[in-house]
RNA sequence: CGGGGCGUAGCGCAGCCUGGUAGCGCACCUGGUUCGGGACCAGGGAGUCGGAGGUUCAAAUCCUCUCGCCCCGACCA
């Protein structure tokens, strides 16, 4: 392509909406332009990026055995109805209405349409394991749209389903699909981890998400430093506490005055003892059970480890005027000692003795309180993993793994589903012995338009974006300086000899200054740039540069009878890298 | 949904408090000089001041309503 040919509208100031680098680069570089909000114009470099990575998820689909298909994005509502989750999907569906007033939305994610096909067209066990997938445009009415590309209202995504006979045959797909997707974030140049995740709103049994590293992730996880344990925080469990230390000698409770100190960090001070001895107590709201869950002082609640302890779907900070009527007293002196209703307690927070705590009285705490003599709850789990902490998983294996904390881009998911779906719509099929049986399905997917954003949060530096070749708009950034006939006939013959040998190059042939161009080349972040000047062409030379290298001094001197040939070579080595 | 902020030229912003000719930088157009890391000089075009209503002789500016957008939180395959 040549520059002055293409629409690469580059601008010098980001828009001042746009928070992470991956967003700014994206408008900055021409690649993308909104539209409203969480709704993007892909401008032909943006497009180029997205088709690339669509092109790289679609051959391991396929390679994979995975069949491509295509279901609608507008969908009448009987399908979410059948499955109950019209109703449960709440706001972020976008609805509409036909003419004559009949009910329709924008799809989301596919599960029931693909159950729909299956229970029409699956019907032996012969039929199976089967993998249908799409890649589509899905529709959420986000409670807020952000990041770009990170977060849209409509977005790219490839998404598959897989139908088996059983458990373990939907495992062994699974499995099929966890390794195609490594395959495919290898290929994207993406570091990530494979992190055990809650299945959330889509349910089923196993899920494992993707998370691609990012300082700008949304998502916090917790990776062991010893053993390959890792998990989305929203879940991970840590290694159990020591039992509770005998040695120390059992103090009596005593009822102190604590006068308008009601965080833990103020009574800590207040009393002079460290946070460690204390036990929080936070209401929550499971259900109509008002429930007091207990962890200690220096750590935080889980509340979908709290949601799953109790066996609810979720829990919620109980109001404050809920809270002063469950324990009497204002907001900051709960405790759990005379408190009436269910009590839940984290295991570190079960094991400190001598605890502070409060008297469910306003400005009022108790001190040297033990569980069992004078309180007691239900022990388990319930704590939110911080960087340090011990590793449950090689931890009871008797190692030493510590927890570290990452931030990172949810950039896949992958699911078993069980037969949730194909139970509620009835999507069976006769096994050998003439029996109806569940189909048992899987889900797995995939944030295209999200990795081209993610990509970016990964690859860039202080000037622009830096692509891996793998998914580069172009693997070639051809720079012509001046207009010297010689230099621009030396362009021309290399352009040519690249479009000719399938590499994609965008020359920029512009009348531009060399230091315009030279920051186009950065911003734009083409992986290899060749400068071709009047001084080194005397010489017979032309400059290569990767554009992971930051010292324009550092360019290599290429023959420029050689270059076409070195280009072909070290993108097909890249690519394959 | 709770809290905060912003809508003025394509982009980034000033002007609003204290009402009276709508401005600056970038980008764009013309001419000239310049030419290896976002040049310079001169000239020029471009804005229903988000929208509606109100107060006033007079509203970008004050008041009311409304729409959109951003940030933090909540929420979210």
């Amino acid at each position: 392509m040549l520059y002055t040919r293409a629409l690469i509208p580059t601008v010098k100031e980001a828009p001042a909406d746009a928070a992470n680098a991956s967003h700014k680069l994206l408008v900055r570089a021409g690649y993308i332009r909104k539209v409203g909000a969480g709704m993007y114009d892909y401008l032909p470099l943006g497009l180029r990026v997205l088709k690339n990575i669509e092109a790289v998820v679609r051959e391991e689909m396929n390679r994979s055995g995975a069949q491509e298909i295509l279901m609608p994005a507008l969908l009448p509502a009987e399908y979410f109805k059948e499955t109950g989750r019209w109703d449960l999907y709440g706001a972020t569906l976008f609805r509409l209405e036909d003419r004559k007033g009949g009910e329709f939305h924008l799809g989301p994610t596919h599960e029931e349409i693909v159950t729909d096909i299956a229970r029409r067209e699956i019907k032996s066990f012969r039929d199976m394991p089967t993998n249908l997938y799409q890649i589509q445009s899905k529709y959420r009415d986000e409670p807020r749209p952000r990041g770009g590309l990170l977060r849209c209202r409509e977005f790219l995504m490839k998404d598959a389903y897989s139908f088996d006979v059983s458990e373990d045959a939907a495992k062994a797909s699974y499995e099929t699909m966890r390794q195609t997707y490594c395959r495919i974030f290898d290929r994207l140049g993406l570091t990530y981890r494979l992190v055990a995740a809650d299945p959330g709103a889509i349910g089923g049994s196993t899920s494992a998400e993707f998370q691609v590293l990012a300082d700008s992730g949304e998502d916090a996880i917790v990776a062991c430093d010893t053993c390959d344990y890792a998990a989305n925080v929203e879940i991970a469990t840590v290694k159990a506490p020591p039992a509770t230390d005998e040695a120390e000698a059992a103090e009596d409770k005593a009822k102190v005055h604590t006068p308008k100190v009601g965080s833990i960090e103020d009574v800590s001070r207040f009393l002079k003892k460290p946070k460690e001895k204390f036990l929080k107590s936070l209401v929550y709201l499971a259900g109509k059970e008002l429930v007091l869950a207990i962890v200690r002082g220096d750590h935080d609640v889980n509340e979908i480890r709290l949601a799953r302890a109790l066996g609810v779907d979720e829990v919620f900070m109980a109001a404050d005027a809920d809270v002063q009527k469950a324990t009497g007293a204002a907001v900051g002196f709960a405790g759990p000692v005379g408190f009436k209703g269910k009590v839940v307690v984290d295991r570190a927070a079960a094991a400190v003795k001598n605890a502070v705590t409060g008297a469910n009285e306003t400005d009022h705490h108790f001190t040297g309180v033990s569980r069992g003599r004078d309180w007691d709850g239900d022990v388990a789990d319930i704590r939110l993993a911080t960087d340090g902490d011990g590793c449950a998983v090689c931890g009871e294996a008797g190692r030493e793994g510590k927890l570290k904390t990452y931030r990172g881009i949810e950039g896949g998911h992958i699911f078993i589903l069980g037969t949730k779906y194909s139970e509620a719509m009835g999507a069976t099929y006769s096994d050998d012995k003439m029996e109806k049986q569940p189909i048992v399905m899987g889900c797995y997917g995939i944030g295209v338009s999200r990795l081209v954003a993610t990509t970016i949060e990964q690859h860039h530096d202080a000037d622009g974006i830096r692509w891996p070749m793998s998914i580069a708009p172009y693997k070639v950034h051809l720079v012509s300086i001046g207009k010297d006939e010689p230099v621009l006939a030396a362009a021309r013959k290399l352009y040519d000899e690249l479009v000719a040998a399938g590499v994609d190059v965008l020359w920029d042939d512009r009348d531009e200054r060399p230091g315009v161009k030279f920051k186009d080349a950065d911003l734009l972040g083409m992986p290899l740039r060749v400068t071709i000047g009047a001084k080194a062409l005397a010489n017979g030379n032309v400059e290569l540069k990767p554009r992971t290298e930051s010292d324009p001094k550092k360019a290599e001197l290429v023959p420029v009878a050689d270059v076409a040939r070195v280009l072909v070579e070290r993108v097909r080595a890249a690519k394959t890298a």
